[in-house]
DNA sequence: AATGAATGAGCCTTCATTCAT
DNA sequence: CATGAATGAAGGCTCATTCAT
């Protein structure tokens, strides 16, 4: 990328950010059509190639800054004195819902960039979401499985939780603005009925 | 779509049906390209637009056949005797798997059309796999919510199954081909875990 | 390439080669436009790209045809007698004038080959050219430098006669089509006149 | 263009013809990019255009300076006491040697000139050439045809040793810098062997 | 005056769709 | 019925040109 693209109001560069994060996030890299965010950020074509080579150059800044703030984020929300299950992982989407105050569709990204299979960027975007996989498995280290019941494998815990919140962040994105607020709401509610009945006594 | 399909030996039916459902499931509407299944089913392009005008069309009968096929094996192996919640499903993945032998992308087919958001035929994608979400509701009607633990609210615990299903299944066709056997078996292990915590007493 | 290129047509072929030479010949590489091929050729746009994959492909392919096609011919005529240094050019220039009549720009093809410079195909080019370049000395080397006058230098006849039919090609392709038999002619008037000059007593 | 150009300092001015005038000679016209002479002039992009207007307005003015700048030095160097042919033609170029000291591109320029043909510009170039072809054709006026061995046809002449010249040219061009009295010396050699053999006897 | 960010028309390339065989 | 050659609209990218600072 050219580094100039730094020296751009903030308020530009966060247009264009947000404008290339939206159309990545809803449509996946190969879908994703520079038209489409000429049209979201009001921003001609020329720039974004003027600033980010090409369209893999785009993706591949717009990932990494994405991973970047939200760990940057998380590396001071993330107390370790937080040992919980539950309460790690509402922390950590608590952090998303406040970068969505600023970057609307990060949240969406981050999920959309573990789920991209376009060959030409798997490889960059997995090592870019790395260090936010890493980040999460060293914030869940500190809960003690032994409050799981004798029923609850924790692999399975983990994937069922996992799929649950990309599910309720799916449908957060499904109809018009994403609502930070309600997004973390409905997370607690679910996390609530999961502590009644993943622990060993009912929390 | 022309008719005269069906008149075409089962044989090449089946490959066509297979090849498109392949691509389409895979890959989504848009990323689905006709050279990819004149490479997966080996048969010539012009064919798929003799029997099916155009893309759109394709997909249409792709997804009313994926669709009926499994409403019909449905109303075989859902008898109005399974009431147990996790029993359901099962019987309904089961059935799935139970396809996937003749058409091993039927499973994730259906997946993808609820996922699928491409506007040229979203509506027309909708409208198909409603029947089957009404044959799915229909049968859970039977399950006495009484049983489920205080702490558990009926529509998240569909939440939480419906997205734990949809994860295992994404991971099943990951590597290589799909394994019913494996499938099931996986699903299986994550039911018996959650009948554990959810039900009022364990079972 | 695609080489079912080869199962069209020879009139769609050479209608085709004749299409990309003559535009490659007249603009060099990187002007020479798909656009204008389409409008030479008559031949649609996607064609071109469905046998030969891109642009670099398609030049790879003409510049290739055109010096196998010429060392072919140039390997009848140039039988090992002639030992003439100005006869061994003209029948050089006589197996280029015959070419035209099949692939009218083949000659200033060869040319432009050699003054092509774009960074993304001289080095393919180059090698391309190699083999005529060869066999052109080869067959000069037949020639007795003792017949040329004292004041001549090899090297420096070779550059003053080869910029003199690259002159005279030049100007045979300035207005409208190439006319063989006038650019031989034309050759021949500017040979004899070397002949009466540069050897050693005028012949 | 803009007449304020030349209230810049000298220096600036020969900084901003010189770029131009070596991306235009190397390239031609159409391929000549803008950022090319940005970067090899170090002069902003805008500032091009502010003062010439368009690309064709800066061609223009460069072939019009690089033609005007020659004429003027001929005007001075070809006296009209010059009477042989390679004497004229040798001071021609000599002439062109020495402003290539202040502008190294323009001998290159001039022939790129006579080489242009890209329709946006090819009038107005041809236009701007003419005076200097026309003060060769003075200059060599002044040359008894009669000197010419009875084999030599002068038209013939004026072509074999313009194209070798400009092949010379090329081949000075083609690595690196420009070097004056090297491009000279050869030229010499090449008009002392012509001299031996087109003249009537030998000089 | 001078800069370089910003724009959009144009070219290469892909891919759904058509059609001659 | 079957094939795959042929087409052209649409998307990625370049570059002359404009314009706010």
């Amino acid at each position: 990328m050219n580094d100039k693209f730094f020296d751009l109001k903030k308020e530009k560069q966060d247009k264009m950010i947000n404008g290339a994060m939206q159309v990545f996030a809803l449509k996946g890299y190969k879908l994703a059509s520079t038209d489409d965010m000429v049209k979201v950020a009001g921003v001609s074509k020329g720039l974004w190639f003027h600033y980010f080579v090409n369209k893999a150059g785009l993706y591949t800044f717009v990932a990494d800054y994405c991973v970047k703030y939200l760990n940057m984020e998380l590396a001071v929300n993330l107390s370790s004195s937080k040992t919980d299950y539950f309460d790690i992982l509402y922390t950590i989407e608590e952090t998303k819902a406040g970068i969505s105050k600023i970057y609307p569709y990060a949240p969406l990204m981050i999920q959309a960039m573990e789920d991209e299979n376009d060959e030409e960027i798997v490889e960059v975007t997995r090592s870019k979401i790395e260090p936010y996989l890493e980040k999460v498995n060293e914030a869940l280290s500190a809960f003690d499985e032994g409050k799981l019941s004798k029923h609850v494998k924790r692999s399975m815990l983990d994937m069922t939780v996992g799929y649950t919140i990309k599910g309720i962040r799916e449908k957060a994105y499904k109809n018009g603005e994403f609502d930070g607020e309600k997004y973390l709401s409905e997370i607690k509610e679910y996390f609530e009925m999961m502590k009644n009945t993943v622990y060993v006594d009912g929390e």
